[in-house]
DNA sequence: CAGTGGTCTAGACCACTGC
DNA sequence: CAGTGGTCTAGACCACTGA
């Protein structure tokens, strides 16, 4: 046997998507259908769309059917946010999307105090179990789910601030900061990626087989660390772009693109 | 019933291994044992495992049995090779391993000519269709597999240098280009996570729920794009940083992590 | 209500590993 | 060779969706 059952049928679907046979949010075949075309067992049927769910290509949907995933992409140039500049991050986002002709929102705005983790305070130059001022926040373009972000303040930064009240800041948290002292002049991301949690997944709406990324970062005043914003998002639905030096020879890509 | 039965399975293990109680390297137990254990059928058993491979906890092996996964991540700082710099991308690897007390391997190194998909040709501003110098590489961390790397260059660049030559350049790509006439004076890097093709995992030794960490780095002359760099790594081991304006404040974090 | 995917069982044979 | 995971079948009942 040279290919496994559950690869050849996977394979076939696969192709039938790769070729636009199946666009996205187009139904697959039921199981039992799959049982009959293929003349498998449905245990084998279901290894085969397992095996495609786990590459973020289909998605299952409980008493409806599976359909293939819509991967449209959005991408967001990170390194916009300039060192010195007062460019607020939120007004990055919603700027950055309405440019892109697509609609932003940012919903279930929290502010809470908490202990800071030792993830959190190495970043912050904090003691671990300090207390910090946690912001959070969510994303959605044209009403789907984006991204959660959480922004951590050593508790002396925010104190006396805008920062500690529960609401947004028109002006933008770093023009805040900076008026009363900590105005940032650099930062450094951390990038990386990983399967979600349980609950970044119910948000983000992704399913199993969908990874998230997830951006680390820790802004600096001239004297210290001022603010850490962990960024989770969709994975396979954003693209971080940084730009270093001079790179205006290359004209911009669309914010918008299709994956092959 | 509060939880399926392969998910109490699966939260078990879970358990013992964020508990400790299973450290990386360790054997699981075998699936006939987990069957005796819980009390349920082997397909059951083989749910449960799947779910902790998908999230990258647990790696089984043909004929030997079932792995926790070593998940130390390396940094990478992806800001260094700094615009107008002569710093080679190559050296900046070997360096930033070495400095870290690990030991840096570039295998596999290959040059080919082919025609421009059309990703690369956006990004090398030439057609579709052209030809485009390829030079790839594999690269080890302490004789583990950790990232694919692919260099395109337009034909016009690459002609008459050594970039034609299926050799190491020890001086430098980056070098080599600016003896030619194209300095590179900045670059622009897209960052992506998605799940890997099955060579992609065979190559870099992830199972099945393991992303992938692409970046797409594509460097510029003050007139032109003059290579694009592709970048796979294995994502639940590699973290990119990036530094924007000034971070003197910060430092420099250990390029070993833990993740929690 | 019929149709979908979600969970579970019992049993079979195969391929690979290491002793 | 025994023990491991890999593949596959046949059948059962459940939970959810939408007409």
């Amino acid at each position: 046997m040279p290919q496994p059952l559950y690869r050849q049928v996977a394979d076939a679907l696969r192709q039938e998507i790769s070729s636009g046979e199946l666009q996205p949010g187009a139904q697959l075949p039921s199981e039992p259908e799959l049982e009959k075309r293929h003349g498998v067992s449905r245990n084998t049927v279901r290894l085969a769309l397992a095996a495609l769910a786990n590459e973020g290509l289909v998605e299952p949907r409980q008493g409806r059917g599976t359909f293939v995933r819509d991967r449209t992409t959005f991408m967001v140039l990170a390194s916009a946010e300039e060192g010195g500049s007062a460019r607020d991050d939120r007004d990055a986002f919603v700027a950055a999307v309405t440019v892109a002709g697509r609609n932003p929102e940012q919903v279930d705005f929290r502010m809470e105090v908490r202990t800071a983790s030792s993830e959190v305070a190495a970043r912050l130059q904090v003691d671990e179990g300090s207390p910090v001022v946690v912001r959070s926040m969510r994303r959605l373009i044209d009403g789907r789910p984006w991204s959660i972000q959480e922004s951590f303040y050593p508790m002396d930064v925010a104190q006396g601030t805008r920062l500690m009240s529960p609401t947004d800041i028109p002006y933008g948290t770093i023009t805040e900061m900076a008026r009363h002292g900590h105005a940032q002049v650099g930062y450094r991301d951390e990038v990386l990626s990983r399967m979600p949690t349980h609950t970044e997944a119910a948000f983000l709406g992704v399913g199993t087989g969908v990874p998230v990324l997830e951006m680390f970062r820790t802004a600096y005043s001239a004297q210290r660390a001022i603010r850490l914003t962990i960024n989770v998002y969709a994975g396979d639905s954003t693209q971080l772009a940084y730009e270093i030096g001079d790179v205006t020879a290359g004209q911009e890509p669309s914010p918008t693109t299709e994956p092959s």
